[in-house]
DNA sequence: GTCTATAACGAGATAGAC
DNA sequence: GTCTATCTCGTTATAGAC
């Protein structure tokens, strides 16, 4: 039963049967953090089992019974990151969604959403490069990481849905080239979602990765002085394209 | 005289007095060659001099003679990049300017060079990643870098400067918050520049890097397939943000 | 002056015998 | 799990060819 479970999974509590799971559990992450560390000191291309057994006290080959692989442990670190950020938007979007039915709530969620998107990329920037920086040499991401890898955009598409249905979107017309790929998106991500938003949605899903991106990877270095109130002008203009905001002009 | 140069700079053929120059610059060249091939392999992490050194049948010492660390072999490796990306963003801008005076000038100019930019990053992901992904442990960039860096960048703003002198431009007001901000940003990039230009430029330009590092770095996998149409549609709408399309709504 | 080659350093990874 | 012998790396000093 337990076998079946991937080494690096965090099992729930209830899964807790006695101390052996609970110093596997410990292990595990003691051994994850040592890895976050090497990410942030070295990369993740010179990420090294050994060099983490080492820094832990522990021979290499008794990395190998919590980690099949460096490959394992890698994915093992994206997943977490992919859930530390989706678990941080998730969390921005629940608090900006307190009071509800307020107009103009679309909006201020999408913001909310943004802004916690910057402030987890900045406080663990590292882990930020690990999955939205360039790939990893050699590694390929297995399937266990799309559905954590998507939970960023399913919160952005719950805000634009949401707002859809009470508010009403402003949006510009779909071009005629972009309208096969825009009902497949809209099939694919988001059964009922308008084409006409979906295309715009995954693009300014895009873009927002790009404002903080830039920020994180130093491109605004000498450039951007003031950047939260810029980020924060430039999440609200991005609203706009998906249909959040009032057309001006 | 000729001491000063740094050596990795290509020098001008003019410079070029004889066979030892000559062999310079093409020892050069084929060490930065190697480089980026094993760029491609392993990674900007794992450069190793030795590994070049091998490769090309010389010592490794021998390679201090053009390069005077790997730290400045990685230094030519991005400010080669950057200007290929300039480059090419210059080159389609003159392609796309050549039929001047024609009204919507600007927004066909935009797109060109953005599919500009695209289409040399889906040509290049290696060098894209070196300078547009994560950042490298252990490397500062330096000040040589920022001038070949900008150039894409130069390349928007003469764009926007363009159609604010000939078409006009409808732009949103500035936020008082951006005010400060966008003032400096404009006085800093672009002297004339109208702060309520700048700010959404610098942004359209990160969230233009955004769109081509999410297909580039394989974030649209399994999203989305139109890739090139879908591309074209966004980067337009982005071009509505510096004011360079007509507000439809 | 300009280049390449030899040798070495200290540090770290790696493979295999035990 | 431990130890060792053998690799890699960036970098420098030095000697000698052109």
């Amino acid at each position: 039963m337990f076998g079946a479970l991937r080494a690096w999974q965090t099992e729930p509590m209830s899964a807790i049967r006695g101390a052996r799971e609970r110093a596997r559990i410990e292990v595990t992450a003691a051994i994850k953090d040592e890895a976050r560390k090497q990410l942030a000191a070295e990369g993740a291309a010179k990420l090294s089992l050994r060099a983490v057994a080492r820094e832990l006290g522990m021979v290499s080959s008794a990395l190998y019974r919590y980690f099949p692989s460096r490959d394992d442990l890698l994915t093992a670190l994206i997943v977490d990151a992919y859930d530390a950020v989706g678990e941080a938007a998730e969390r921005s979007h629940r608090a900006a969604t307190g009071a509800a039915g307020a107009p103009g709530t679309g909006l201020a969620r999408w913001v909310a959403v943004a802004c916690a998107v910057r402030d987890w990329a900045l406080a663990h920037p590292h882990e930020y490069a690990l999955i939205y920086g360039s790939p990893v040499p050699g590694y390929t991401a297995p399937q266990d990481t799309v559905g954590p890898a998507a939970r960023v955009g399913m919160v952005l598409i719950a805000i634009v849905e949401d707002a859809h249905r009470d508010e009403g979107l402003a949006l510009p017309p779909l071009p005629d080239e972009l309208r096969p790929e825009a009902e497949r998106l809209a099939a694919d991500i988001a059964p009922g979602l308008a084409p006409a938003v979906a295309a715009p949605l995954v693009a300014a899903w895009a873009q927002l990765f790009g404002l903080v991106s830039f920020e994180v990877f130093g491109q605004f270095n000498r450039v951007v002085e003031a950047r939260e109130v810029f980020f924060r002008q430039a999440v609200t203009e991005l609203a706009r394209t998906v249909g959040l905001l009032g057309r001006r002009g």
